[in-house]
DNA sequence: ATAATAACAGTAATCGTTACTGATTAAGAG
DNA sequence: CTCTTAATCAGTAACGATTACTGTTATTAT
């Protein structure tokens, strides 16, 4: 057989697999420290994107420079805070109602889709609206 | 007055102001120096970064890893070829549509928007179909 | 248990982007 | 037009995320 599975591999996808936190490379990192003390940086960004290419988990370019990565592989759309950079999943929208009324308005044909929707995350309103008036 | 117009940023602006193929930093500096031959890339980084915070232009990530700059300010989607790299505008899509579809699933203030559709560009598909078959 | 090789840890290299330097130069005042 | 001054520059060094490399380890099938 082709694969392995080792435990590192395995301590990550357990890391990762239940998250909704949309967690960066370094983040998965220091979280996989106590199950593998001594796990590589590179072992962590090798078997992440080995999940991305298999279809296990999806990545996530958010505009902030660092991928982030998602186990949540159905489709859903994102929604990145401006204030804190926090990435939260929008559940439930019509995704094929948003592609079919692009693919509309395009002569090629559309697959994959991603959107990304910005503003404060109803944490950071609420703090916003703690603040002496402004 | 704050600001001075300088040649390069005149340059800049010249260069990138009508085009609709969402230059990386590195092709606008290299489409630059013909009117700029010692223009740095660095000048070229300020200038298209401070173009975007005064909104003159906007920043598109696609996934490459690279920025992306897009004269366009106005709402509209993007399609990245996965074959080429290429980035279409898709223009005339109900972006408000889109927006309020999202909003209507998530308990945040939605402020700003951006989509990436991904597949095969007009051009990327003829070429495919050329081939023999596969 | 052993062989074969996928996967590892550690580290060096890569590359896009940003920050720093002293030198230029655009723009307003006289 | 000349002068002043601060914005901008060219050039280069620094930075940080990601990738590649190397010799070692450990999983899997036999």
């Amino acid at each position: 057989m082709a694969t392995k599975f080792s435990r590192q591999r395995q301590a990550i996808w357990d890391f990762i697999k239940d998250r909704t936190d949309h967690p960066t490379a370094e983040a998965v990192y220091l979280g996989v420290k106590s199950a593998c003390p001594n796990i590589s940086l590179g072992t962590v960004y090798r078997n992440l994107m080995l999940m991305r290419d298999t279809g296990m988990i999806r990545t996530v370019e958010v505009g902030d420079g660092v991928i982030h990565f998602d186990p949540n592989t159905t489709d859903h759309n994102h929604f990145i805070c401006t204030n804190c950079g926090k990435v939260i999943d929008i559940d439930g929208g019509d995704v094929e109602a948003i592609k079919q009324e692009a693919a509309a308005h395009f002569t090629g044909r559309i697959q994959g889709y991603s959107a990304y929707f910005y503003g404060l995350c109803p944490d950071c309103t609420k703090s916003a609206a703690t603040k002496t008036t402004e």
